[in-house]
DNA sequence: TCAACAGTTTAGAATAAATATAATCTATTA
DNA sequence: TAATAGATTATATTTATTCTAAACTGTTGA
């Protein structure tokens, strides 16, 4: 299959042998229709509902923080109890609007691009997130 | 004392009595010479440092919270095991140093404004915030 | 001023996310 | 296919944060 050699390939490359798990983790995250956020516990539920494939917080754990080093996934940065991730990592941004939890992708187009003018002797930029936390607006609208 | 005062205000208006703990708190935050950012362990520490008086971690996260909910703090975006805050509350973003687990402050000037043209029906923004990761630059400096 | 009470503080318990452990299992390779 | 390096898992551990309940304190009104 096409699909799992695209995947054993992302697994060696982020120096991960390729296990049924992982694999089933690869398609769960990569053969969705739309890109989507996820906690770790969310990951888990869907892998059980989308398979007979049993897998481990652990597993999980390691094998997201993997694709994330290797730039094949995004963590949020948002000081929520858990952390979210991002199956998009392309350049967005997001909204979070915290009365009820939820994140929304704001694509590049929405966002004049971010031009940081600043720089650190010896470091070089990695990425760079906006999140713009929203909240009901009562005043106006009401 | 004129400082005192201004602590009881702050305090009052973010619905809290004015106690030897939060008025402790408020000199910490508010009476730096430089903003910082802090984490609540940290604060914890920086208390018993400078003064007697014995503060709990439940005091803290109450108080700590309350101001952010007022405004007077704000909780800086990010996905550390810790949650960290700042009492600089102007328009400014941040660098991450993962290498170091440092943050550093770009001010606002450094960074062209963000405008976000999207809307989501019903809310407005409350607050944006700007995060760059930055790591060491071995490529082009070595 | 002071009693009553609503709100506060605190130590310690509870909760929950994330990480570590170690025994068992599996992919790789020679 | 056997040896082994790496993977998986259930479980334990760690640690930030929140909760709890008993003791304490600021506030208010008489």
């Amino acid at each position: 299959m096409a699909y799992a050699e695209q995947y054993i390939d992302k697994l060696r490359k982020s120096g991960l042998r390729p296990t049924k798990q992982r694999i089933k983790i690869c398609e769960v995250l990569f053969d969705a229709e739309k890109t989507f956020h996820f906690t770790i516990k969310e990951l888990v539920k869907i892998i059980e509902n989308q398979a007979n494939i049993k897998v481990s917080l652990a597993t999980v754990y390691n094998t997201v923080h993997a694709f994330i080093k290797k730039g094949y996934l995004k963590e949020i940065p948002l000081n929520a109890s858990q952390s979210y991730y991002d199956t998009n990592v392309t350049h967005h941004h997001h909204f979070f609007d915290e009365e009820e939890n939820k994140l929304i992708d704001i694509h590049q187009d929405d966002v004049d691009e971010v031009n940081i003018k600043r720089t650190i002797p010896g470091k070089k930029i990695r990425s760079v997130e906006v999140i713009a936390k929203i909240v009901s607006d009562n005043q106006s609208q009401k």
